[in-house]
DNA sequence: GCATTAACCACAG
DNA sequence: CTGTGGTTAATGC
């Protein structure tokens, strides 16, 4: 027996699932489902055909896909949040994967549904908008940043991100230096370099995968000015 | 010309 | 997979 109710006793429903009322969240309880992935797992593969609307609830997601020459991160985010949006609208085949670096509890939802959601429901139509509206505004400073910093201020950013990402300055990091080096759109060789160099200068201590941000103020003038 | 930056390669743990 | 050193090409002063 199914559990019309799921939904409706989620606690950590999209703000758009927050607009639903009663009726619409059994039919949303009616169509979704529950998945859960380890780390490392391929939540959904570049060039494969997309066909759910997918929501992470917990757990810490990786975008990226194979470029011309290597693969690139494209961004890491936290749950909650929707992926591939645009892709399931859109597209038919993913242009990118995502992957989760820390387990991840993915919900999978209806495709027909949701877009039925969408044309009768217009606070949840305006969510969903909100919600690409605030990732394009993120892509297009990615993208500047990427092309206007240097290499030490990008690996500062990357640092600061997931000291916002978990709220520690303390953190273990869920990428390897060659991971690293794609986030920040340069090499291992010069990850390598930047992290001893920053801990030589007690910005950050560096044990393996473990960091800890020793002086944030200078980390965030690395960031700002390189 | 000299310094800086970053990519690339090679080799060692 | 990482860290380090050497080399090189591009760019700016």
């Amino acid at each position: 027996m199914k559990d019309f109710n799921i939904c409706k006793n989620c606690q950590i429903k999209s703000l758009a699932a927050k607009v639903l009322n009663d009726k619409e969240l059994e039919e949303l309880s009616n169509c979704c489902a529950d998945v859960n992935f380890k780390k490392g797992d391929i939540i959904f593969k570049q060039g494969a055909l997309s066909s759910n609307i997918i929501y992470v609830k917990t757990g810490l997601i990786k975008f990226h896909l194979n470029g011309p020459k290597n693969e690139q991160i494209i961004k890491i985010d936290k749950a909650p949040i929707f992926l591939g949006l645009p892709i399931t609208f859109n597209q038919k085949i993913n242009y990118y994967s995502a992957s989760a670096i820390e387990p991840a509890k993915v919900c999978f939802i209806d495709i027909n549904v949701f877009k039925n959601f969408i044309y009768k429901n217009g606070d949840f139509a305006y969510q969903i908008i909100i919600d690409l509206c605030k990732n394009e505004y993120n892509y297009i400073l990615k993208c500047v940043n990427r092309t206007q910093k240097n290499i030490n201020g990008r690996v500062a950013d990357a640092l600061l991100h997931f000291y916002i990402i978990y709220n520690k300055k303390e953190f273990t990091l869920p990428l390897s230096r060659q991971e690293l080096g794609n986030y920040t759109d340069t090499s291992r060789e010069n990850i390598s370099r930047i992290l001893t160099e920053l801990q030589n200068d007690e910005v950050i201590r560096v044990d393996n995968k473990k960091f800890k941000i020793l002086n944030e103020e200078k980390l965030q003038l690395i960031s700002k000015n390189g």
